[in-house]
DNA sequence: CGATTATTGAGATGGATTCTCATTTGTTCG
DNA sequence: CGAACAAATGAGAATCCATCTCAATAATCG
């Protein structure tokens, strides 16, 4: 598993701990989208005594590390992923549908707005919202009754 | 106030009562970034018997109706904000701190996904994470410490 | 205006997150 | 290697936010 990640923790001055180790290694491993509760889960499976505060904490941490990051779709709470690359979501406001897609013009922005605004960038998120093909026709349906 | 909102709460079979009244006024003129508990706040200044149930249950509505939609940015819970057009912000993932910057290559998107997809797309969002130039500066020297 | 039905408000409930604090464990340094 | 120190942990309590329940109310339609 990824020493550069664990170099990272260490030069920060935070101390190596399974609880730490376990979590990297399921966000490394599993990744994308998973919320606390189920990130307890797979940590307790590697170090059972892990506790949920741990958990909460560590997620704290490597969210400000830029390791990980909180991402809300839908209606269900945040779930976390990898801080790095790019994240593309059509969202349907109506019912929720989630529908990924590859192709982004995000990256090209990234350039100018490390310039103009001091900042490094490592990941964006771009998410368009509207209705999907099937509300639009349960819409239509309601104004028509 | 704007009548077309209202028109499409009524259109679409829902009441026009007081407490969405009041939410509708508050989005309309405060607009941006306010959380469940400030709009309650806002509510009650206009009807105050408003309950906060009543103001989760106009936020679902609205949210489903494309009118408002919920945003999550830095660490605090959702605030509401409308849903037309597009949000752009640089977040530091470090200290939380959010720019907001203007030009978007975005929308240049927003038809050839429509078409793709069948959406019909009323708003995005657009965020970069990433450290600001401060946060930089504490993490080198937390490096070289 | 009266009937119908959605909507409301108050408080109970539920679930997720944070806090507290005594104990444990990495790390550093002799 | 083996203290010594500070950081980190885990268990449960406490808090906070959001949802649910249900009897009472009020908007709409004829």
């Amino acid at each position: 598993m990824s020493t550069s990640l664990i170099r990272q923790l260490r030069d920060a001055g935070y101390k190596i701990t399974p609880p730490r180790l376990a979590v990297l290694e399921i966000i490394q491993r599993e990744g994308e989208h998973l919320n606390p509760n189920e990130i307890l889960a797979h940590a307790q499976a590697i170090h059972p005594q892990t506790g949920r505060a741990t958990v909460y904490r560590t997620l704290e941490l490597l969210t400000q590390l830029g390791i990980v990051r909180p991402i809300y779709v839908g209606d269900s709470g945040p779930t976390y992923i990898r801080a790095q690359g790019g994240h593309h979501h059509l969202v349907c406001s109506r019912c929720g549908a989630v529908i990924d897609f590859d192709q982004c013009v995000a990256d090209g922005m990234e350039r100018e707005l490390e310039e103009r605004f001091g900042f490094r960038i490592t990941s964006h998120l771009l998410e368009f919202y509207g209705l999907c093909a099937h509300c639009q026709t349960l819409t239509s349906a309601a104004l028509s009754e």
